[in-house]
RNA sequence: GCCGGCGUAGCUCAGACUGGUGGAGCACCCGGCUGUUAACCGGGCGGUCACCGGUUCAAAUCCGGUCGCCGGCGCCA
């Protein structure tokens, strides 16, 4: 027999008639006497449900009186618009059912970021978190619309990679049969690969960086977003960059109104978010931090605090470009002046870090084999990103994202652990 | 990798400086309460003071070491 269970977020708009049957989990629970308060949860909102002792059958009020916030419950009853209640309506059941009575639920109001961490699968259940999560489903969901209209195509490259294309340093190694391998900490190159048949191609991935970095900036395993086109130099890879990012904000603002503002938020910060972004060189970044008393010479790249400094009391991301080569990945091309490459990093405002790396990529093999023996790698892992310069090559430019640093910005929060569900740190790698 | 902080009841913490029978609030259980908003009132349950060693008549407290966690830097998205 097919039930229809009403959405909680439908109850509190005042959409559904007057009789309704809900299911979920109870958030808050309190009782006096003969009254019980129960705050209901599901997927869409919380609702306050009142319960008189005589409303319902004894046995049914016994148990609801006796179930612990997370039991999970169903129930049926009437709508009742009440100001006392929070949300301004609650609904007094005629039937109530526990479907399974909770334990004592290990998280209360009092907790430190440990015991949040060890009880991370049920910490997922917090207000927080899931009003994170929905951004970041709107948010990928705003991407994908983006590419899409934009001629892209959405690829799926390996994870798995034997070129540690930032260095191998900090990339995982495993055991791949009776091989070595990496797990990728960018599907760059692949797609690199993959312009030459659809010119403008994009794709999720997680990424993983072996880094023992302990900021509230890292996260070992974060989901990547990275695209590459075909005759593209770096101006237009960076319009492309900002038009993305501005698209993103704009739908973010009026998608996510009550989940940014319920974080705290103020939905309309992001719809100042326009194109084009402030620019500035590497060199004129260097002047202005010299100026401000840093002891930062050319060839430097920037810490936090310099960071911070030049974002300061931005609105919009800001682009920094032409960095010297030597700061900067082989893969990147040389600018005429022969020092600097075609790149830009985009920084968030308020310090909030580097939230894109982009740059035009080098067609010159003798440059990057140069550039990569520098660094140690082993030319011969690297022979078939060559081969693309060796087969038809074009100019074509190309970018990275992080989606959690993004999101961090977007929703103003402390720590990008909190931008995905299971965080993967330096110490903590469960639940 | 470097610097700093913390570890006492299921949770959040006080107690440590100045060694002498381990405390509070919350959670949970029992009782009371028909409009609660982190409800309130009364009672109860609850401890290898992270671990190992040392000093001492006596160590949660002083000393040494180990482990765990957090924050910051560097590196990066």
């Amino acid at each position: 027999m097919a039930q229809i269970w009403d959405r909680i977020d439908n109850i509190l708009s005042g959409k559904t008639g007057e009789k309704v049957r809900i299911r979920g989990w109870i958030h808050r629970t309190r009782s006096s006497g003969k009254l019980i308060f129960l705050q209901v949860r599901d997927a869409t909102g919380i609702i306050q449900v009142t319960i008189e002792k005589g409303g319902i059958p004894d046995d049914e009020f016994e148990a609801a009186k006796k179930a612990l916030i997370e039991s999970s419950v169903s129930l049926e009853g009437q709508v009742i618009k009440d100001k006392r209640a929070p949300g301004g309506w609650e609904i007094h059941p005629e039937s109530f059912t526990v479907i399974n009575s909770a334990d004592i639920f290990p998280i209360t109001e009092q907790h430190s970021t440990e015991i949040l961490l060890d009880h991370r699968h049920l910490w997922v259940r917090s207000q927080q978190l899931t009003h994170i999560m929905k951004i970041k489903a709107s948010l990928l969901r705003i991407i994908r619309d983006w590419f899409a209209t934009h001629d892209f195509f959405e690829t799926t490259p390996s994870v798995i990679t034997t070129n540690a294309a930032e260095g191998g340093a900090t990339a995982f190694t495993f055991k791949y049969f009776d091989q070595k391998a990496f797990l990728s900490q960018t599907a760059q190159m692949y797609l690199e690969a993959l312009i030459f048949s659809l010119e403008r191609v994009w794709c999720l991935t997680p990424s993983f960086r072996a880094e023992k970095s302990r900021t509230r900036r890292h996260l070992i395993e974060y989901w990547h977003l990275e695209a590459e086109e075909a005759w593209l130099d770096n101006n237009q890879n960076m319009a492309l960059q900002e038009e993305l990012i501005s698209y993103v904000c704009q739908n973010i603002s009026t998608a996510c109104t009550s989940n940014l503002e319920a974080l705290g938020c103020n939905p309309l910060d992001l719809q100042k978010i326009t194109p084009p972004f402030p620019k500035i060189t590497y060199k004129e970044a260097v002047t202005r931090l010299q100026k401000k008393g840093f002891d930062f010479t050319w060839g430097d790249d920037f810490g936090v605090s310099q960071e911070k400094v030049l974002t300061v009391g931005e609105e919009k991301p800001l682009f920094i470009t032409h960095f010297p080569q030597e700061i900067k990945a082989f893969y990147m091309k040389l600018s005429p002046d022969g020092k600097t490459v075609e790149c830009s990093d985009m920084l968030a405002p308020q310090g909030y870090g580097e939230i894109i790396g982009g740059s035009q990529r080098s067609e010159d093999i003798s440059s990057m084999k140069m550039r990569l023996k520098k660094q140690g790698a082993k030319l011969e892992n690297y022979e078939w990103f060559f081969d693309l310069r060796r087969f038809g090559s074009i100019p074509h430019s190309g970018f990275g994202m992080g989606i959690e640093r993004l999101l961090c910005w977007i929703t103003q929060q402390e720590h990008i652990r909190d931008m995905t569900p299971f965080p993967r740190l330096v110490r903590r790698v469960y639940p």
